[in-house]
DNA sequence: CCGCGTTCGCGAACATTGATTGCGAACTAG
DNA sequence: CTAGTTCGCAATCAATGTTCGCGAACGCGG
């Protein structure tokens, strides 16, 4: 899809959406905004679920027809990627604290906590990179925060990508309880036919805590702290 | 949605796909089954991706209409849950070591090429739990390589999604190459304007092999070789 | 061999979705 | 004020998932 601009030039639309200019400094001016539009299809989200933004929905909550949402935004991918990364805005990146183990688990839970307070997000973060302005902000921390450590570039990349993967994943797990149930209710049918010793002989640690933290904790340091 | 049984009873259809019965033993027999339309979905995914299983696509392969395979399938979802359980079959879980490093790895390694083969198969296993006969499989699989092992059940667990979570997130990031692109371009815009110093000072390591076995051994040792 | 109960195949239909288009109104620049 | 451009909006299109009703196919009991 190609759009057209004032100058007679083109825009590929194939860039991400931040690369796009919001508006033309020309003609009529917008009477909307895409912040104004993202923060109101977050909140369809947080409250209808994803499958509750849909364009005629989105639009309908600003008051307006489907249609003129395309003024703003090429198409739902567009609106999906701006709706990640606004709740990516919800970091705190000020409290390092010098320990870049300590630092890396906290930004982990504080993603975890973003993924809890919007259960829609896991499907977005795990389909598609984020990389909006936020995202980067965020990376840009992380990076910071190993700068000093002696692994390679491409280790401490590989090692975000993980903790990105496994705190969105674990996040997932916890905002879908109905299909545990149903996979647990199949596990349960397929143990009692037995052929599965082990699968049976798993019983459940008493008490035990979040898991998360301590995953963490032994996920980076098996990846950073090189003792191969 | 609910499902009338000869015996006038009735079934819950909330349950996973496999714990309803296929066909019903009276009446006009099936020409088609589960399976064959599970093949055929996933023969289609593989050529036209998974927008492309549509029902009538998938329909229309088996040369057949698409109210058709509402007698074999509750709903979509349901035919994706076959597919992604159908592909889980590939995994080959007779090459125990005796080493359980070494043979969750393998378990890993497996699981991406099952993911290169199958480009759409990230989506669907990183949406939603792989709970059908072929995942059971491979879990109690994994849980016989770790009976030995001295953590508890609780932490065998734990390792064991954060495996596939990090395999299926990589398979999904080498998938779409074109995404990422598009974020590359963006990182280098947003890298040209200056303001993320550590961002701007990365640099790719020269000839970096293949990144996710040692990447999988330190995470799984991390996990599982207790040294807090 | 035949009817009876039940299921199956199938096409038409419905609701909803993402996306496009054409036009009049609104706005800025000169 | 005029020219040029963009915006808002409603109508519209194609495609999707899903439901429904009906006639035909089948197995079983007589």
């Amino acid at each position: 899809m190609r759009t057209a601009f004032a100058n007679g030039g083109v825009m590929e639309s194939s860039e991400l959406i931040w690369l796009r200019p919001e508006g033309a400094g020309v003609g009529r001016p917008a009477s909307r905004s895409r912040e104004e539009i993202t923060e109101v299809a977050v909140r369809v989200a947080d409250r209808d679920g994803l499958p509750g933004v849909s364009m005629r929905n989105v639009a309908a909550e600003l008051g307006t027809g489907a249609g003129t949402l395309y003024r703003y935004v090429d198409n739902r991918d567009d609106l999906l990627d701006l709706m990640a990364d606004h709740v990516a805005g919800e970091f705190a990146l000020d409290n390092a604290t010098g320990d870049w183990l300590d630092d890396l688990v906290d930004v982990g839970l504080q993603a975890r906590e973003i993924h809890r307070r919007h259960p829609w997000l896991p499907e977005l973060t795990l389909t598609r990179p984020v990389t909006g302005p936020n995202g980067i902000e965020a990376t840009e921390y992380v990076l910071a925060v190993l700068a000093d450590h002696p692994a390679s570039d491409s280790e401490k990349l590989v090692a975000l990508a993980m903790l990105h993967a496994v705190v969105a994943s674990a996040a997932r797990a916890e905002a879908s309880t109905v299909d545990m149930m149903r996979s647990a209710r199949f596990i349960a049918h397929v143990v009692a036919q037995g052929g599965h010793p082990h699968l049976a002989a798993l019983n459940p640690d008493p008490a035990g805590g979040d898991p998360l933290p301590t995953a963490l904790r032994r996920i980076l340091r098996g990846l950073l702290s090189g003792v191969d």
